[in-house]
DNA sequence: AAAAGGCCCTGGTCGC
DNA sequence: TGCGACCAGGGCCTTT
């Protein structure tokens, strides 16, 4: 469910109810997600105001710092986690971990596959093992083709798992992956030191494109999206070649086909891409 | 260094 | 209606 465009929306959607607020308390159900929520979380962050709320890669960052009193919570929502404002009092469903309690309104992390990541720091959140290994933001001035052309010159690799490697750039999973590969007219089994200049240019902006439109789709039912009771975890754009295996390219009409690659299923249009 | 595979965990779907 | 096999958006760790 969370690729860039979900965790954005998401942080988007709760800013307007939460910044700016006193957490009133901190509530662990299931101390156990990817790493183990520090027991002492509540401690850390019952009665610090929640400044501001940031986003890192696939990251959500909430500063509770106060003067020289610094602290950070650092989240990740895995592959199965979402966030909602539920009203003070609301009874915990299956699978929600953790709340922050403010006066009117609580943040609720449910995360059935507890992929998911909560951790704290008291310095700079950039420079926690987390996040200091992250790669470029697809979405910052800096990404562009001439960047993503130097920067995958030397891999052998299909470009398609290159794109997903955190490590170079963040954000990119599974579904964009397919689906910007599809707009810029690239292979996803073609070697990702052998695109040209040129083509990296478009897939660079195929990338930037495809996170915008979704995080703009997102965007227009924000609200919703943080107050809904479930349901509304997806809302990606209809998507051109993921999970389309066999349909008719709506370009060309060719059958869309399907590969696994570094374990994760890849689509694209053999007529379009190469 | 880079690439591939296993693994963490639960739930949904499909075939029988 | 039940059951097992298989699949799913991420990312870390190990092996080669």
């Amino acid at each position: 469910m969370p690729e860039l465009p979900e965790v954005e929306v998401s942080r988007r959607g709760l800013q307007p109810f939460i910044e700016g607020k006193q957490v009133r308390e901190v509530v662990v159900r299931t101390p156990r997600l990817r790493h183990d929520i520090p027991a002492n979380l509540p401690r850390l962050i019952r009665g610090r105001t929640l400044t501001r709320i940031t986003r890192r890669g696939k990251y959500l960052v909430f500063d509770f710092g106060q003067g020289n009193d610094t602290g950070w919570l650092i989240l990740h929502l895995g592959m199965s986690g979402s966030l909602r404002l539920v009203a003070p009092g609301t009874p915990p469903q299956k699978h929600d971990h953790f709340d922050l309690v403010f006066a009117d309104t609580v943040m609720r992390l449910r995360d059935p596959r507890r992929f998911g990541t909560l951790a704290w720091t008291a310095e700079d959140p950039s420079k926690h093992p987390l996040l200091a290994v992250l790669g470029i933001e697809p979405l910052s001035p800096g990404f562009d083709g001439k960047w993503l052309h130097e920067a995958v010159k030397r891999r052998n690799a299909p470009i398609k798992p290159v794109l997903m490697d955190g490590h170079l750039l963040v954000g990119v999973g599974n579904i964009y992956a397919s689906e910007s590969l599809f707009q810029a007219g690239v292979s996803p089994l073609r070697a990702a030191g052998r695109i040209s200049r040129g083509r990296c240019d478009r897939l660079a902006n195929a990338i930037r494109t495809t996170l915008e439109a979704s995080i703009a789709a997102g965007g227009s039912s924000v609200r919703d999206y943080v107050h809904s009771d479930g349901g509304a975890g997806c809302f990606q754009l209809s998507c051109a070649v993921y999970d389309r295996t066999g349909a008719p390219c709506q370009v060309c009409g060719t059958p869309i086909r399907s590969v696994r690659q570094a374990g994760r299923s890849t689509y694209w249009c053999p007529h379009c891409q190469h």
